[in-house]
Formats: C-alpha cells, structure tokens, sequence
DNA sequence: ACATCTGTCTGAACCACTACAGAACCTGTG
DNA sequence: CACAGGTTCTGTAGTGGTTCAGACAGATGT
C-alpha cells in the first residue's frame, strides 16, 4: 500500500481526477458495493454490520472524497428531492420574497428546487411544467399563477384564488388584513375613508373588498362609493410595471380630490398606488398624515423611505413561502392523507408616519 | 388493436396511471429501444432509419404521451443541462435582478438551475457548493459572493473582486459609470461635489473609487477629502438591511452639512445612502435639486417613487446575469478554449428630478 | 455428526436510457 | 450462385447507485 495509514502524512489532494465512485470504495476496502451502499445510507439493513467495519467504510469514503452521485441515486429510488416554482418573474419583489421563504425551507430539508419564470404567457407556463414533470421534481410551488386544471403532481398555490382539488392555497387573512387597517385608522378618529379597489383581474381583489366591507360593518363606518376607486390597469394577463401603479395611485389620488366628498384617509390596493396618491396629496397642499392620512398594502422596500414614511399592512411574504414549502413537503411525506385547503397567514400592521390622528370635523 | 386509428375517437387519457417509457414505445411498435431513442434523439446514427419509421415512432410517442426521463438520460450522458447558482440571499434586490437574466438565458437554451443562498456565511457557502457538486451541475454563477479558493467547476462571478484562474467575473464599467456621472454634474455647472464612499468591505468600492477619481481628473473637478465621506457600515460578512443603509445616508447627509465646506452636489454611493441624505438635506431646509444635486447608483425601484424622484447610475442586472449565464454556457461548449477574465456591462445614467444646474456661486 | 441458527457480507437484478458494434435482410453483380 | 455493399434495425454493455434474496462461515444445540 503506497498511502501509508495512521498519522495521515501531509497528502492534500482530495480529488486527483475523477470523482470517485461507490465502487472504487468497496475496490479499496476490498468489500463489495452493497455493504458500503448500505453503510453509507444508514440503512436499516446496515443493523447487520458490525461497527468496525462501518467505521472502516466511512474512513474510507472519508479519505478518498467519495460523494455519492445523487443522479444515479435518484434513478433507482425514483426519488429526486426536487420541487418545481412556477412564478411570473423571479426579480419581481413580491415573487423574490416569497421564493426566499421557499428557498429557506426547501434546503433546511435536503431538497433543492427548479425555477421557472413563465411571465404571464399562458403557453410558456405549459411548456415550463412540461420540462419540470420531465425533470421528475415531485412536487410544484405556484406563486402568483393562476391554474386552471388539476396538476399531475402535488402542488401549493401562494395567492392563488382557484379551488382546486388537492391543491393548498396559501393566502394572506384579508379579514384581519382590513380589520387592523380601519381598526389602525378608526382609532384614530377617522370616519371617512377613501378607498383603493384593486385590478378586477388581480387574484386578491374580491376578497380583500369582502373584507373591508365587513370589517367597516363591524367598526361602524360607512363606505361611501364616490370615495371608492377601482384601479384600472392593464388587460388580464399583462404583468404591470411599478412605474404604472405609480402614476395610476397618483392619477387616482387627483381624481379623488375633484369628487368634492370629505375624506380624512386613504387606504390602498398596495404601496405602489398609495404612494402615488401621497404625492397627488401633496401637490394640492394637502399635508400628510395632518391633513390626510393614508394606508399602504405590502410592505416594500419603497414604504419605508416615503417622506413621510409610509403605514401599511406587510404581508409576511418569507413566510408565506416557508409554510407553502412546508406544506408540500408534509404532503410528499404523506401521499394518502387529506391536505388543508387553505393556509391563511396573519398580515401585520406597520405603522409609520403616513397616518396621524383625523383633522377636526370630519 | 383496441384503438382504431385515424379520426381517434373522444379518448383523452393522455396518460393512465404510469408514465410511459422508451421501453413501452418500443414494444407497442415492435421495435427495439434503441430505434427509439435514436429517432426520438434525432441522433447522427438515425439517418439509417426510413422517415416512415421515423414518423412511426413520433406517432407513437405522441399517442403514448412519452416523455423521456431526464434522470436516466443525465446518468447515461454524464450531462445534467443545469448549473447552480450562489448568492447571499435570494429575496434581496441585487441578487435578484441578476437572477431574472441568469433564468432567461438559461431556459433560453435548455438549461435549468439550482440555487442556494448563503447569507453570507462562509460554512454554508461550502456546504451548497458541496450539494451542487453532488448534484452533478455542470458549472456555476456566483453572485455577490467572495470565493478564495479555485472552484472544480467552471464558474462565472457577478460582481466579483478576486482575479481567479479560469473563472470570469462579469463587473459593472466603473470608469464609465463615473464619467456618466460626473459629466452630468459638470455639465450643469457643478464645480463642488460630495462624495459618498462605499463600505471597507464592499466588492465595488475600490475600483468604483478609482474610477470617480480618474474621471474627476479628466473633467478637471477636485476633490475635497473633506467632502469624501466613507460610509462605515457593518462589519465585513455580515450582510447589512436597506433600513442600516438609509439610516446612515442621513446621518452622513448631515454630517456632510456641518463640515461647512460648501459643495452643490452629492454623488452617493448607492441609491439608499442617497435617498437617505436626500432625507437630511430637505430636513435643514435645502431644495433638491435647487441647493444640492444628488445622483444615486443602482437605480433600485424606490430611486423613481422619491420626492423628487432620483437621479442615479442604473446597474443593468438583468443584462448582468444573462451576459453571465451566456458566458458560461460558452465555457461549457468549448471547455478547452480560453475564457476572458472580465466581462464589463456599461451602466446606463437614469436622469431624473434629483439633479439641476448649479447654484449661482459654487 | 448433523441440523439449525446467527452474524456478516455478496451477486444479480433493476432504475430508464444511450453508445457501440454488428446482425439480418435485400439488392445487384460477375 | 456466391459475394459485396447498402439499408434497417437490434443485442449487449454500460451509467452509479439501491434492493432483495440468499451465500457462506462459524457457533450452538442435540
């Protein structure tokens, strides 16, 4: 034997060449593929080795650099520890954020996963789960993407609005959303309050109104139509850029003003529209939170450094894709078992300086 | 043959219960596998086989629904057509922007990847490096993330300090970043600009430094070293939060004013610093841009939703990581062939509200 | 002395596909 | 009719691991 054993002399080369096999392993132990194989794995077969030689086998994986090739591993064990996400566009924050939480979760529990942004195109989402089914990931994380058959494989929905049969759809608590929202503002006096409505095709819209409906009933406030506008957008199907969200808020903040109806507050679809209208506010001379108060939704990176600083409601974006990850895995675990419907997240109230107490009449 | 060809009739079970396999195409033809992959293949070798047959089998396929096992295909070829991907932290502006390019280019040409997020922790960084390998990636794109030891793979670097043999770092043209910039101001009049100086540890600082200091001399500006601020930061390794990063663009805006050497404009080092000084000057009762000019760098989404909205260097992220992800799917193709060291991307200077000309003095 | 049991390890099959060498068949030719 | 030369297809042996049924040796019981 050339390399000598014991006090390991100062040999530091780890791979010379080829990576090295489970065979060449058994080779140099004079053992065969099995026993390391089994050794290796902690199988429960292993319970028939004695302990020697186990420690005898992981020295020598040790000391050649053996890394087991997962791809021939999850050939055999028809297993691959990969999940497919399906998202718009990855470098969008919402998506990013969500993929984060994801991501966290997925490596915590040995698995990796395949990305694919299909932005909007209903044909490239078909062909991009095509390739991930051939890829065999063995299950899907949808962010942001609407479905409309049943999925061959597993699969979670991050604010999706389908019900589907088998799928988990992991979505933000609207009711709670609305109620710390007005609750924030009805404390602090404010009785009439302007509205944003989102995008007739945006996924969140009709149950964030339901709730805001309700949870106005609940506090007592009424909601007054002229003070509610629905944000136009683009047609069904187009992604939107920010800078458009942006000009719409602040469009619809003038528009707002000209009705002629008081309103001592705005709470918004989302950040980017309220931080229009903060500035279309300001324009007219309107003083924030003095004279108008305003309420943003998502918490991006922008509220923050707002002059001034805007109150909104964060949706626990990391979070949401840790459960949605968690949940898949929990469901690949257990094949047979009955999966929740929904996973509903608790949104939480940043206030900042965008909200004060209601200017005296009302 | 229980299923009649031609007009087929309402059958659609694309597929019942199993996927199909070369094997099941094969024997439902009365053909070897191996015709089949090399038809399905469009192998070299397939120009052997009569384009009836040939026709044969796509049929075939397509009634079947086949699709060819990735797993299986990848262990046989020893090619796996997916790369991996490091970096800090996925959900953070930077990373991703590079990433939406990174995935373009990649689905673009058949490949998928993994990607793992460090948070900046050393061990973690050699344990995902470790899980790629084992995964079988043909090569990596590090982004954002310091690396000191050569890699066994072939490796692209986004943003990248170390010159390493055979790996490539795809860099911003700080040279002509700064002359961008600095022309900008020069142009309006500016004689007196502030600097805001990257953190000790921060990839960029150094050559971006280098570069205003070269320009500054080519458009015949000094610098005042009282005027030259170095933002401190966190130290090394510890990745530091938007809200760390406008916090001290404040504070330093500030101190900036009390050191009573007069300047017109401010030249940070990032979009958040800037908008953090920004904050400060409008605070001692200075007009942007009627007093002060500022220009950012990066461009981040908040650059355009300021009051007034920023003037700053756009880094094109996307072109970033796609020029990347190009770059190492060439080193791929031709692994025998040298590879350029650097790749330099020029940055785009986004005029906005932020900057105007000089006031009279200077 | 023989069967039985236990502890330790192994051969062969298999996962789904691809590469290589060559088989079987047909056609034309001298 | 034997042989060369195409054409069309196939058998075998991998790829790197896992799994299962069992082989083999030595100890134990009768």
């Amino acid at each position: 034997m050339s390399a000598a054993r014991g006090t390991s002399p100062p040999r530091d080369e780890p791979n010379s060449g080829k990576p090295v096999r489970l065979k060449d392993v058994a080779a140099h132990l004079g053992l065969s593929p099995t026993t390391v194989s089994l050794v290796m794995n902690r199988s429960p077969a292993a319970k028939g080795i004695p302990p020697e030689t186990q420690e005898r086998v992981r020295a020598a994986a040790e000391e050649l650099g053996y890394r087991p090739n997962f791809i021939a591993r999850s050939l055999r064990r028809q297993r691959t520890f990969a999940v497919g996400v399906l998202l718009p566009e990855i470098s969008e924050g919402y998506a990013a954020g969500v993929l984060g939480g994801i991501e966290d979760q997925l490596l915590q529990e040995g698995y990796f996963y395949l990305v694919a942004g299909h932005h909007s195109k209903p044909d490239l989402f078909d062909d991009y789960l095509q390739l991930l089914t051939e890829r065999s990931v063995e299950g899907l994380i949808l962010v942001n993407t609407p479905i409309e058959q049943a999925l061959s494989l597993p699969a979670v929905v991050v604010a999706g609005h389908r019900e589907l049969a088998g799928v988990t759809n992991v979505v933000i608590d609207h009711q709670s959303a609305a109620r710390l929202a007005l609750a924030h503002l009805a404390e602090l006096g404010h009785r009439r309050i302007a509205f944003f409505k989102g995008h007739a095709h945006s996924a969140d819209t009709e149950s964030r109104w339901q709730a805001i409906v309700g949870a106005s009933a609940d506090l007592g406030l009424e909601i007054d139509p002229r003070l509610t506008i629905q944000l136009s957008g683009e047609p069904a199907g187009e992604e939107f850029s920010p800078e458009e969200g942006y000009r719409e808020g602040h469009v619809f903040g003038r528009k707002l003003l000209e009705v002629g109806a008081p309103f001592t507050a705005l709470f918004a679809f989302n950040d980017i529209s309220a931080i229009g209208a903060m500035r279309a506010f300001s324009e007219s001379g309107l003083r924030i939170p003095d004279d108008v108060s305003v309420v943003g939704f998502d918490d991006i990176l922008s509220a923050a450094f707002q002059n001034p600083s805007l109150t909104t409601v964060r949706q626990p974006l990391h979070e949401m894709g840790r459960r949605a990850a968690a949940e898949l895995l929990r469901k690949l675990a257990a094949p047979g078992e009955e999966s929740p419907p929904a996973i509903t997240i608790e949104p939480e109230l940043v206030v900042r300086d965008s909200t004060g107490p209601a200017r005296g009449g009302g």
